[in-house]
DNA sequence: CGTGTGCTTGATTACTCTCAACATCGGTGG
DNA sequence: CCACCGATGTTGAGAGTAATCAAGCACACG
């Protein structure tokens, strides 16, 4: 299936909003569609590296299981976000949809080929690398974060930004696109732990559970206070 | 003062590897040599980011300070590292000697402009970059790994992975880099847990001291069966 | 010497994990 | 229609681990 660029809602902020329109069609004739349902898995940890991809709508996780099965969340695939390994053989983590989701399909050696002719990808993936890396150094220093508390309190506030459309303010009501579970595998927790200091900040008045998902934020001012 | 690529340890392995004679010595004329003593700063969080820079001998490291004064320890540069923010305003973390270190030190503004002439940077850097991610990554990883035993085993290991020059097998005996406060910034502990988890290793007969910073690996099995 | 820094060790506290039970919701099949 | 089931989430009691608080040791340096 043909991209569709024209109507593609991360046309200005994904790396091949780098381009020009000519680079851009041309690169749009070796890319194609495709969907995920939540729970659907893009890469296998261990799979051959092949493909790649640019998130157009939807939310991925990036993940790791270890030896005792216990899944770790690397990091979360934002629209725009790029996934798949250009420099390795084979995928290194598990890539699975958390939401419907719908994605910019490419083989990865035509990938690195565009990269070769498009100086200008080349530098737009870079850009998008360091701010992925930034990211993933935030994570890490969130992991220091002293209290399970602090960490959740951050994983709201990080979540609000997320679900509203603009990035300048913060959805004051929206659905975690996350379970229990996953929020407890993307800061190092355990389920039962989320699940109590969710009701612990509904208690201290500073979040309301509109929904087993639902989340409405009834005092960011304190949420931002305890995140640290 | 010039660069001497001739000479340089990471002649083949930094970025810069990726250009031709002529283009390389081109870049080095923009360039120029620092050296850092353990504990000099090369970068503060805030500053504006206005070099960048690659490690050529010695270690870095990337580190957050919270708002309790508690240092986290983001990542470690090894040399033919990179470091610099190539695009945003401002430097975001510290970045600080363990070592005696040595860098090829370059503007941002002439760095950016040899990205554009010269697509093959663009490119060595992206890998780099990827490679940086993949690495804060595993650090994520590691600290979901239950126990602080578990962490210091890992840290051991690859810390004697790196003291030894070539990269397919470790040192068997070595000096740590890191001080005991270092160490728990790495992996987000205290000094006290870091230094009784070592008198254990050491107790367990998997480690010996051989100094106040020596290490001598006397069960690599037993080590890597604790790194999990 | 005295001082400071890095390191070790001990006692206590606090937090999260673990194990376990129960609630809720949707779907399935008798 | 109702009983059952699996998945998800909540809540409780107890155990275990690392943080905290507090000394003390070794060594380098002025």
């Amino acid at each position: 299936m043909k991209l569709h660029c024209d109507t593609c809602p991360v046309r200005d902020s994904a790396a091949c909003s780098a381009l020009d329109e000519e680079q851009r069609e041309e690169l749009a004739r070796l890319g194609s569609h495709r969907t995920l349902e939540r729970g659907e898995v893009l890469f296998h940890a261990g799979d051959e590296a092949d493909v790649c991809a640019t998130l157009n709508s939807g939310l991925l996780k990036i993940a790791h299981v270890d030896a005792d099965g216990n899944e770790r969340i690397l990091s979360l695939v934002h629209p725009a976000g790029f996934v798949g390994e250009m420099f390795a053989p084979v995928e290194k983590h598990d890539i699975v949809a958390l939401t419907a989701s719908r994605l910019c399909l490419f083989d990865r050696r035509d990938y690195e080929r565009a990269i070769e002719r498009f100086p200008a990808l080349a530098r737009a993936l870079l850009r998008r690398s360091s701010q992925d890396l930034f990211e993933a150094r935030e994570q890490i220093a969130l992991d220091a974060r002293k209290g399970a508390g602090a960490k959740i309190a951050n994983l709201i506030r990080s979540l609000a930004r997320a679900a509203s459309q603009s990035p300048c303010h913060s959805a004051g009501e929206f659905d975690l696109p996350l379970t229990r579970g996953e929020m407890a595998g993307l800061l190092g927790l355990t389920i039962e732990t989320v699940s109590r200091q969710l009701t612990r900040l509904e208690k201290d008045g500073v979040i309301a559970k509109t929904g087993p998902r639902g989340i409405r934020i009834t005092d960011p001012a304190r949420l931002a206070a305890l995140a640290g």
